[in-house]
DNA sequence: TCGATGACTATAG
DNA sequence: CCTATAGCCATCG
């Protein structure tokens, strides 16, 4: 690991410890690095460290509303929902059925 | 160092 | 439901 950049790295762990058949937020994942709602640093980042090297499943993480925002920018983006429909997440028009029964909390489960 | 950017969020109309 | 506006802060050139 060439050093990876702390913010970078921690957003890596968290996502990589959501359990399949989970969701989370950037909001969450921001608060629990302690960036407040400086979401947008969370999916940059991880679209950052996913195009780098880093494998990471940034299709469990989805905006505040359970919507797949990260599905515009994500490169086989209709696979997006098809791997959450695979992990029992089911989504209708990039939108994630019972979001909030979902909906993984990091700071909560850690 | 500075400026622009963005896979966000919340509030308002 | 949709558009607009403001706040947010790490990353990149």
């Amino acid at each position: 690991m060439p050093a990876p950049q702390n913010f970078a790295y921690k957003v890596a762990e968290v996502v990589a410890l959501i359990p399949p058949g989970r969701v989370s937020t950037y909001g969450a994942i921001a608060n629990y690095l302690g960036t407040g709602m400086s979401a947008r640093m969370v999916g940059h980042v991880l679209g950052k460290s996913i195009e780098g090297h880093t494998v990471l499943p940034a299709h469990r993480v989805v905006n505040a509303q359970g919507l797949l925002t990260g599905a515009h920018a994500f490169p086989p983006a209709h696979s997006m929902e098809d791997r959450l429909a695979q992990e029992g997440v089911a989504v209708i028009d990039n939108r994630v059925v019972d979001f909030g029964r979902l909906f993984w909390d990091p700071a909560r489960h850690l």
